[in-house]
RNA sequence: GAUCUAGUAGCUCAGGGGUAGAGCAUUUGACUUUUAAUCAAAGGGCCGUAGGUUCAAAUCCUACCUGGAUCACCA
């Protein structure tokens, strides 16, 4: 059964057997905890000690000292870590069994609160239970506390491979890391709630689609059996959120997992999760200011103020956020006017700003690129970046003083985007023949050209009112409320190549 | 996809053609307020995988596998 065991953890198999021989329950089912590690720590009172004379704490054993006929262990709950104390005197009949025990298995203790001689509050056992047996070794770091409180650690297990595979070992050694998961429930939780208070209603639309749509990306493909047709996993939620609008909700949001079939890398995973809402009566000036004051709430609540740093910058998400044409961007970061230019003058500007492209690319991506490279990296601040070019955005209404331009806006911060919304097209004349364009790009061998669907045409025609929409990277604002610079790292279980044993 | 870089004990790593190494972890013994506990002794390895060069390969070469970094692709 056990074949492929280590020598340590043939002992522990043994261990377990041998426990097992002396009647007790190594898997029991319950144990009635009363306090976590942390409020423990928090209240003990030298002048009172006695509010915490009756205490039974549950948790992994990550130290072991044994002392001959006395013991000290540290075990860790998900609140934190505390040392517990058993001594042969107090558990004359179980003291014996504690050799069978081993860093990793989970204990139960009932006893007191005190401090030590060397003043670590600590739980003084008078019982101990098994509560699970670890057959595996955890690779457990050594803690090194300096005179003044400083830990440094050894031997941090820092494989990053190694923490992304069992990101349960990773949560168990390295507990600082759950914090970073304790704020991505939290911004979601916050969002979803200041949604609520607004009065817009969140739904769930297919993630399984005949037809995908709502943004330029390669789509995962299934196939369904008993309907024999092709499925896809959605890219966004955009083209059924609208539905809804057309259907008479007037504000609707979803929280959800997209997936795109493309490359990974540290700002990319192939499922990620976005928000996208759209609310009726509203323009993308309106959803500006939403969006900016979301953030400011989420970064508020979450780290407790609206200044943050992130990859060595400080940045302030104090209200307003700048708000800026793309086209004054261009000007302001090449010194070049490159509204309405045509290919070949952008071809010359790319060439003279040394920006290296396609030399099939269109004029959309050239401004693409020049964007990517001269721009983009600038956008330190938020930054609201408005009134994209018509081409790069078939599904945003037409600006309406600007020719060639739609109202739009993308929200950067530290550099990557952090948002994305239009004034939603709802010209089901127009939109047609957006599509209808995009389909030609396709037939052009654009992979990543939207495909047109033709109910939602007809749920245009029906007649959705105007409205605004915005979508939001979570896993890139969990990112940049947290710190962390790569994807995987707001990530539970990011995906990875499988493990192969050729 | 390209380039660079890494893979050696449970963990963190050293070794760079000639007997496989360290610290921690583990085992045994001592120790009833320790805390990177300490002291004494012991066990533990397909040196990522497969080929090749060589009298001899963890070490050199080639390919592959799996990471990381940078770039490319990509809202």
């Amino acid at each position: 059964m056990y074949e492929n065991l280590n020598d340590q953890e043939k002992r522990r198999l043994e261990e377990l057997e041998l426990l097992e021989q002396k009647g007790i329950n190594v898997y029991p089912y319950t144990f009635a905890k009363s306090h976590n590690a942390k409020f423990i720590l928090d209240t003990y009172n030298d002048e009172a000690p006695e509010i915490l004379n009756d205490v039974a704490i549950a948790g992994r054993i990550m130290s072991i000292r044994r002392m001959g006929k006395a013991s000290f262990f540290h075990i860790q709950d998900e609140s934190g870590k505390i040392q517990i104390y058993l001594r042969k005197d107090d558990i004359p009949d179980t003291y014996d069994n504690l050799k069978l025990l081993d860093i990793g298995d989970i204990i139960g203790i009932k006893g007191y609160a005190f401090r030590t001689k060397m003043g670590e509050v600590s739980v003084h056992s008078k019982e101990f239970e098994i509560l699970c047996k670890s057959l595996r070794i955890l690779p457990i770091p050594k803690e090194e506390k300096d005179e003044e409180g400083n830990i440094t650690i050894h031997d941090a297990f820092a494989d990053k491979e190694a923490r992304y595979r069992k990101r349960y070992l990773d949560l168990i050694v390295n507990p600082k890391i759950k914090s970073t998961f304790a704020k991505r429930s939290k911004v979601i939780s916050t969002m979803r709630r200041y949604f609520e208070d607004q009065g817009w209603l969140e739904v769930e639309t297919p993630i399984l689609q005949p037809i995908y749509g709502g943004a330029s990306a390669k789509p995962f493909m299934t196939h369904h059996n008993a309907l024999d047709i092709p499925l896809y996993l959605r890219i966004a939620d955009e083209l059924y959120l609208k539905r809804l609008i057309v259907g008479g909700f007037e504000g609707v949001f979803e929280i959800s997992k997209n997936f795109r079939n493309e490359g990974m890398d540290k700002m990319h995973n192939p499922e990620f999760t976005a928000m996208e809402i759209y609310v009726a009566y509203k323009d993308y000036n309106w959803m500006m200011e939403m969006t900016e004051t979301l953030l400011n709430l989420l970064s508020k609540t979450i780290n407790n103020t609206d200044q943050l740093e992130y990859d060595g910058n400080e940045i302030s998400l104090a209200l307003p956020f700048r708000r800026a044409k793309m086209f004054d961007l261009f000007k302001e970061y090449t010194g070049k006017d490159l509204l309405g230019l045509g290919k070949e003058e952008l071809q010359a500007i790319c060439k003279e700003l040394d920006v290296q492209v396609d030399p099939k690319a269109g004029v959309m991506k050239l401004l693409d690129e020049i964007f990517s490279v001269k721009v983009q990296p600038n956008l330190i601040q938020p930054t609201f970046v408005i009134d994209y070019p018509l081409e790069m955005s078939p599904l945003a209404k037409k600006h309406r003083t600007d020719e060639g331009l739609v109202e739009r806006f993308e929200l950067y911060v530290s550099g990557f985007e952090v948002a994305n919304a239009f004034s939603e097209l709802n010209d089901p004349r127009d939109q047609r023949q957006r599509l209808e364009e995009q389909a030609l790009f396709r037939a052009d061998g654009d992979e990543e050209a939207m495909i047109v669907d033709e109910d939602f045409l007809y749920s245009l025609e029906v007649g959705m009112p105007p409205t605004s929409g915005l979508g939001v990277g979570i896993d890139r604002l969990v990112m940049i409320l947290t710190g962390e610079r790569s994807i995987r790292d707001v990530l539970l279980f990011p995906q990875m190549k499988p493990e192969k044993t050729v």
